[in-house]
DNA sequence: TGATAAATTCGATGATATCGAATAACTATT
DNA sequence: AATAGTTATTCGATATCATCGAATTTATCA
C-alpha cells in the first residue's frame, strides 16, 4: 500500500528519539544499547548527529535526553493546528463549569493523544499529561474513534494493534461486549467511560467532525465523579456534545475560506 | 572542540524537518528541493521514513508537515523539565496581577526560547507564541543572558551568530551602547526592554539562578505599558524579581533531594 | 480532453554508515 | 590514594546503503 524506501539511519535515529521519548529520565549511551539492540559506536554517531541540531542534548554526566529543539517543533506542530485555537475559549468553559478537566484528543494509531487540556475550576490533580498517548478501548476519546471507524476493517486492525488489557475491574475487554458498547456510542453520539481506565475516574467524549461528516477530534471531561448517572456528569455530556458541535461548525466555516 | 561522527542522512534529515518547522504552511516536496538544496528523490526517501515514525505527516494533497509524533515527544520534553512546574503558578499570579502576558524563556545558542507563557488576566492579544525564539539584543529575556554570560567571548560569539539588526527605532544596534546596557542590567539584576522589538511592547525579565549561581532561566512580563517607569510597570519589576528569586530557592531545594 | 506539474519509483554507482575493538574519561569503592 | 568497574568516545576496514538523474505514475487545472 505505501511505503518508500527505508533509509537505514535515519530510522534508526528515530527510533532512539522514541526511547529517549518513552523514558522519563535521561538515558545512559548503555541503557540505549541494551534497549534498541544497535552498537554503540552507531548510537554514538546518531546521538552526535542530532546533538548538534538540538533535536537531543547530552548533559554534564554524559547521559542524553531529548533536545530543546524538539520542543520548539512540537510547539510549531501544536500552533499549526486550527482546532487547537478553535477549542480553546470551548475547553476553557468546560471545564470551569463542570470543575473537572477538559480534554481534546486525536487518534494517532492505535492510540488516543491529548491535544490540549484546561482545568480551570478546581484544582485537580493532573489525570494525564497534555502529549501522551493513551489506550483506546478503556477511554471514552479511545472508544468514540473505535465507534466512528470508517470500516469494520479499520476497527479490527486498531483493536488487533493493541489488545484490550484489563486497567481496572471494569475494563472491558470481551469482545462482543465492546462491539455492543462501540454500537451504543455510535447510536447515541457520545462516548462514556465508568472508570475503565483509573478507579474512580469516569469521563465522557463528543465527536468533532471535519469535512465530509468524518470524525476528527473528540472533545471530553475526565474527573472523579461519583457516578455517571449524576446531574453533574449529565451536564458535562450536554456540554460536551454542544460545545464539540459548534467547534465542527466553527471549523467547517474556517476550512470554507481560507 | 567537540562533535563525534557526521552522519549525512540523519543530517539531511534534522534539516527538513527544521524546514517544515520554519515553514508555518505544508510543504510541497518541490518547495523542499529549492530551499534545501538535495535531490527529489533523496528527500522523498527521507521523508518516507520519517513519515513511517509519524514525525512528518503527509496530507491529501501530498503536501507534507510535521507529524504528531513531534508533538508528543515536544511535550516530553516540556514535562522533562522541573522548572516549568514549578514557576507555573508564579506564571499565574504574575499575569493576573500585572493584567499583562507572563513568560518563562531560556537561552538556545544564541536566540531565546519561550518555554511558558500565561495571560490570566485581560484577554491580551498572543504576543509570542510558546517556543518560538526571539533575538537576544532586543528582548529583556535576551538581554539577561547575555548580561549573565559565563565570559565575555562568550557574549561576543552570541552576538556575532545573531548581529543586531533594527527592529524597531529603540533598538539597541551600537555595540557600545548596548555593552553598557548589559553592565547596568547585570548590576541592578533584571532586564528592562522598552519598545525595542515591537513598537508599544514593553518588558522586562528577572533571572532565575540554577547549581552554582549561574543563569538558567528567565522570568518575565511583557505587555502594553504606556512606560517604563509607570507604577504597574515598576510593580512588574518587583514582582519579577521576587518570583524569579523564589523560583531559584525551589529549584535548588528540590534538586537538592531527588 | 489535453497539458502542466507534482509525487513517486527505479537501478547502477561509489560514497559512507556500520561494527567490533581499543582507548580515554570518569566514578565509586577499597 | 590506588584500583576496579563503569561509561563515553575514537578509529579504521569492509560491504552495505544512501544517492542521484531520469523515467513513470498520479494529480490538477484549463
Amino acid at each position: 500500500m505505501e511505503g518508500g524506501k527505508k533509509i537505514r539511519s535515519v530510522d534508526k535515529a528515530m527510533a532512539l528519539l522514541e526511547l529517549l521519548g518513552e523514558s522519563r529520565s535521561p538515558m545512559t549511551l548503555a541503557e540505549l544499547e541494551r534497549r534498541s539492540g544497535l552498537p554503540k559506536s552507531t548510537i554514538h554517531g546518531l546521538l552526535s548527529t542530532m546533538r548538534e541540531h538540538h533535536m537531543v542534548s547530552q548533559q554534564a554526566d554524559g547521559r542524553y535526553c531529548l533536545g530543546l529543539r524538539l520542543f520548539e517543533l512540537g510547539c510549531a506542530v501544536s500552533a499549526s493546528w486550527d482546532v487547537t485555537g478553535v477549542a480553546a475559549p470551548y475547553l476553557a468553559k468546560l471545564s470551569s463549569v463542570t470543575g473537572a478537566t477538559a480534554f481534546l484528543a486525536v487518534r494517532s494509531g492505535g492510540e488516543a493523544v491529548t491535544l490540549d487540556q484546561s482545568r480551570e475550576g478546581s484544582g485537580l490533580r493532573i489525570v494525564s499529561e497534555t502529549g501522551c498517548r493513551l489506550p483506546l478501548y478503556c477511554t471514552s476519546q479511545g472508544k468514540l474513534f473505535l465507534a466512528y471507524c470508517s470500516s469494520e476493517a479499520e476497527q479490527a486492525r486498531l483493536l488487533r494493534a493493541h489488545p484490550p488489557v484489563p486497567h481496572t475491574p471494569h475494563t472491558i475487554t470481551d469482545p462482543d461486549q465492546l462491539a455492543q458498547e462501540l454500537r451504543k456510542i455510535r447510536a447515541q453520539g457520545y462516548a462514556v467511560e465508568d472508570g475503565e481506565f483509573r478507579i474512580g475516574l469516569r469521563s465522557v467524549s463528543a465527536p468533532i467532525f471535519g469535512l465530509g461528516g468524518t470524525l476528527q477530534y473528540a472533545l471530553g471531561v475526565v474527573g472523579l465523579f461519583r457516578r455517571t448517572t449524576t446531574p453533574e456528569f449529565t451536564l458535562a455530556i450536554r456540554l460536551a456534545t454542544e460545545y464539540a458541535a459548534q467547534i465542527s461548525d466553527e471549523l467547517e466555516a474556517l476550512s470554507g475560506r481560507p
